[in-house]
DNA sequence: AATAGACTAGACCGGTCTGTCTATTTCAGC
DNA sequence: GCTGAAATAGACAGACCGGTCTAGTCTATT
């Protein structure tokens, strides 16, 4: 807000894709309709973006830029290795509980998008691989091996495709109860 | 085989339906190709379905009625409360090890289809609840509460989607482990 | 043989999709 | 103020979407 209050173009359409992507899916979202809600001029995407398909790849750069910050802010804010393994799963409860949650965009994305070793694919499996990296270390410093991070990963996935189709942001309560007994059985 | 090898056109449509559904997905496979992989006419199609989503409801069930005969399939095949627990994982690895494996269909379809309470919503809902009630009822012959149902179905659904992801069928064997861990601490 | 109904073949409709093109406007730096 | 790059508006192309309609074939029953 110092010298401009409106961003460039190509910010605009990344954060528009982020949100519209997330919001009704990739697939549902029509670069029309991204265009309006960024404001932007169709010429100037497919000047900034080769294709729709590399506007996707963005946005879910940076959608992942964005988790892996209010991942880093949660395990931050925790001290013990425990409560900071456990915290994932108190996170997700918030994060299933807001009001537009439509489950996980890079799920969503895997699930829409053509099978094939497209650059949305990769970045799909990049932003798990560091999920669960961050899994791992927070199972090492708990004491536990990587098998415990393998099943956390199950855990953490699966409530969030539980919250999606049940609708019943809770189940990552029981997520959380099942680390927990998970880490005392690898810890004992 | 008996006096017709041909199906009806309805039938050959939902078995097209199923498959195209579950190998292309939903949104990605056209009525045009569907009639032709089916060898149906276009206004059999609508003769015997009022749209495209009736028929996704009714590729939708049909699948759900092939995942409950197999399922039950696993249970009978095994007497031992615990085996027939851990069996539900045994099968997903098996599952998963497919050539064709492309995830949970209805997961997929939650992924892709709109918003609202459209009735392929409720169809991907009872099919999850089926699942639900029976991982429920075989925790319960185990000994366990139904908060381990809970948590088998955390890792039933993490186990799909971390297998689609990754494309590792044995993440499926790190669920199982899980399961038993989890089995271990409630009946003790 | 006549008839009724199921099915097929394929043209056709309006709408939407991604992506291209031209022409105009805005605006910062000299 | 002038210039040139960047962005705008919006028409347009070509493909595909779901869905409708007409016309004709095939088969089984009467």
């Amino acid at each position: 807000m110092a010298t401009t209050d409106i961003k460039p173009p190509r910010e605009r359409l990344i954060e528009a894709a982020v949100r519209l992507f997330s919001e009704d899916g990739i697939r549902a979202t029509g670069i029309d309709r991204l265009l309006t809600e960024a404001g932007v001029a169709k010429m100037s995407l497919y000047k900034h973006f080769q294709s729709k398909d590399d506007l996707i790849v963005e946005a879910l750069r940076r959608k992942d830029e964005q988790f892996r910050e209010t991942f880093r802010a949660m395990v931050e804010t925790r001290h013990d290795p425990r409560a900071r393994l456990l915290g994932v799963f108190d996170a997700q409860e918030r994060w299933f509980g807001h009001p537009g949650f439509r489950g996980c965009l890079f799920l969503n994305a895997a699930a829409e998008l053509p099978e094939g070793g497209c650059p949305a694919r990769r970045a799909i499996a990049e932003h798990k691989s560091w999920v669960h990296g961050q899994l791992r270390d927070l199972a090492r410093e708990a004491g536990a091996g990587d098998g415990l991070a393998d099943q956390l990963m199950l855990l953490f996935e699966g409530a969030i495709m539980r919250a999606y189709v049940t609708g019943d942001p809770t189940v990552a309560r029981e997520a959380r109860k099942a680390a927990g007994l998970l880490l005392d059985a690898e810890s004992s």
